[in-house]
DNA sequence: TACGATGTTGACGCGCTGTCAGCTTTTCGC
DNA sequence: GCGAAAAGCTGACAGCGCGTCAACATCGTA
């Protein structure tokens, strides 16, 4: 049984234009089935992942919540982990346009790139549908973690951010992947921090991070150099 | 069948003292039996999970490179996921020393204690024989991450370090929460590609993170007061 | 030596995995 | 519209991993 009309709202916002852009977007019955079943199960993953965890939840668990055959679901994913893929993807595609804008609005301003990048990035960690933030919110020991080709490809539009920043205030000695990567092992690890209540205050944590990246380079670079 | 006869000296090197510990150190046929088996079981744990990956693996591959029986793995561990625990466990607390030692041989100099915690981490992620180093070399997407109350304490320990120098240098408007959740995220981030080798130079690493911690927390302390 | 205690064994029932032959629905040429 | 062919949904199936447990083997003790 196809699930054209059981879709949800949510997933149709959320899924419904990504899927279309994989394939072609006519509007033939078959074609529609289909974006609607992928979005069903992307759904039921999502809802599913958040209750039981990664490791916990199964391919039985996640077709079970929808009204297709199991077998189905192979039609549309190889595994959960896919499923997560996707999901997860779907959160960094998201996210990319807001990176975007801080760069834009900041002009030549590394200050208020990093600041505004920072905050972005937490208040999209705290309140956007991520599938990141629903995992960490739960409260066990173990978590998963995905480097995927989408995930690779913001990571390098950071740092070719950063770079142009770095070259502009000539800072020379500063080893652009190792900046990257401390700014992304900050983001990360204050985002965990923000998502389990240790800390509260967003726009503080994000000015926290912010200049800590700042003056970390400076100091880097002023010690290389010597 | 029990395993003594099978040991071999890298598993009994690494966690028959610490099974020891747990447990009386009676010298008792039954006791021996129960550390080899033991250890047994965590060797097998390390290459298995180094062969296939965690989400790869399972109690049965764990049990069948060892010569116990399948029920026997459930009068040690609970699943796959404790005798992980238990691995990274034994990381954390072969690392813990060095963390000491770095902050005895420091004194009160901030950025020497820096310099060599950061150092004695990458050196220690990259020669010893840390699960995590096994599994973060795998070209896979999914990674596991685990906050075990191990992995706990050690960050407060390291908490503890960070707020005794932060209050020696007077940063009282650096929120030590917000700082050593930087440290440590720079750290896994920078580790990460030393194990990927997208980074090759520990000691530039090491020296890197160092002086990024030390201006940042300065910047913050300034633009704080501000 | 004999007996209770402790620990090991492997078969079992259950549930999940991925597949595939059969069936239903859609598409398309006429 | 109609009918055949294509597309894709369905659920049963074989294979395997899971955790359990009754039967068995080994150890400690008197």
């Amino acid at each position: 049984m196809q699930v054209l009309r059981t879709m949800k709202s949510t997933s149709d916002i959320l899924y419904k234009d990504r899927a279309e852009s994989l394939e072609g977007n006519q509007s033939g019955k078959r074609e529609q089935t289909k974006l609607a079943n992928r979005a069903a199960i992307l759904e039921a993953g999502r809802q599913i992942f958040a209750e039981l965890g990664y490791e916990g939840t199964t391919v039985r668990d996640i077709i079970r919540r929808t009204e297709l055959a199991s077998g189905t679901f192979y039609n549309y994913f190889k595994s959960k982990e896919e499923v997560f893929h996707a999901l997860h993807d779907d959160g960094v595609a998201r996210f990319k346009p807001l990176l975007r804008a801080a760069r834009e609005n900041a002009g030549q301003d590394f200050q208020a790139f990093m600041i505004t990048a920072f905050e972005a990035y937490f208040n999209f960690l705290l309140n956007d549908q991520t599938i990141d933030r629903e995992m960490a919110a739960m409260p066990e020991w173990t978590r998963v973690r995905f480097d995927t080709p989408e995930s690779l490809a913001l990571f390098d539009e950071l740092k070719g951010d950063i770079v142009a920043f770095a070259t502009e205030f000539k800072l020379d000695h500063v080893d652009p992947e190792l900046l990257t990567a401390s700014c992304v092992g900050i983001a990360q690890e204050i985002g965990d921090r923000l998502l389990r209540g240790r800390i509260k205050d967003i726009q503080a944590a994000a000015r926290f991070a912010a200049y800590f990246v700042l003056g970390g380079s400076q100091r880097v670079q002023s010690e290389m150099q010597a």
